[in-house]
DNA sequence: TGTCGATATTGACGCTCGTCGATGTCTGGG
DNA sequence: CCCAGACATCGACGAGCGTCAATATCGACA
């Protein structure tokens, strides 16, 4: 409970396409929260190391060597990613599989490209 | 090359689609400067609003209203979009008009989008 | 030349973020 | 019942960011 409050999944990161019309502050700052979340080195290697993993699901201990950072700093991203609805947590047993939550990957995507598509 | 070389518009943020195959250190970093970038409201409602403006192109004085922030804030803001190579910027006599470069913004969705398009 | 107006730069402030070590909290096994 | 291991949380530190007021720069025009 740092700060944020929107807690888990909220999927749509926005909506029009962003160069179509002037975004709302509402959208702009709901969008931003999600760029925020992926704006980091070592986040984007995390998200991707989880969507190529086997199963498209990893747990911590398989990410902690090929970050190169410490369990609770990798830890800490997770977290992040999972409060943002990038990443989905199930633990199972004494480990914690982490997945990729390909829409809001996609939202972001379609929010930012200017040549849409389908 | 190791580091600081994102002078003015280096536009190619990364290159795969992320979630296909981990992403490399360097392309990491590259791409998340590029989403530092992004990842704020005000940057956001600027760049939405210069594409949005006639023509395709705003000057400070026709941003600074609708963002609600101060002049040095807003000039700010749109110098850290085009040092990402996000927007240019033409001084023309006494005004400085900024407008936006599409292929930063679609090579950022396409390495991010997980549904990928020819 | 001198003034005005548009924009950029500077310096400073508070706040957020990324990172770590230390510690807490579970779960499975002996 | 207790230990070992996986993961989360806490507290702290330094670095970076967003914002502003004040100031500098530069072009147009009288």
């Amino acid at each position: 409970m740092t700060t944020a409050l929107h807690e888990t999944a909220e999927a749509q990161a926005c909506c029009a396409p962003l160069v179509a019309a002037p975004i709302s502050p509402a959208d702009a700052d709901a969008l931003a929260r999600t760029l925020k979340a992926l704006a980091d080195p070592a986040r984007l290697r995390l998200l991707s190391l989880v969507a190529a993993h086997d199963g498209g699901e990893a747990c911590v201990c398989d990410l902690t060597d090929p970050v190169g950072l410490s369990q609770p700093t990798v830890s800490h991203h997770l977290k992040v990613l999972v409060d943002a609805g990038l990443l989905t947590r199930d633990k199972r047993g004494v480990w914690a599989y982490y997945a990729l939550v390909p829409d809001t990957l996609d939202s972001v995507a379609a929010a930012l490209g200017t040549q849409l598509r389908s």
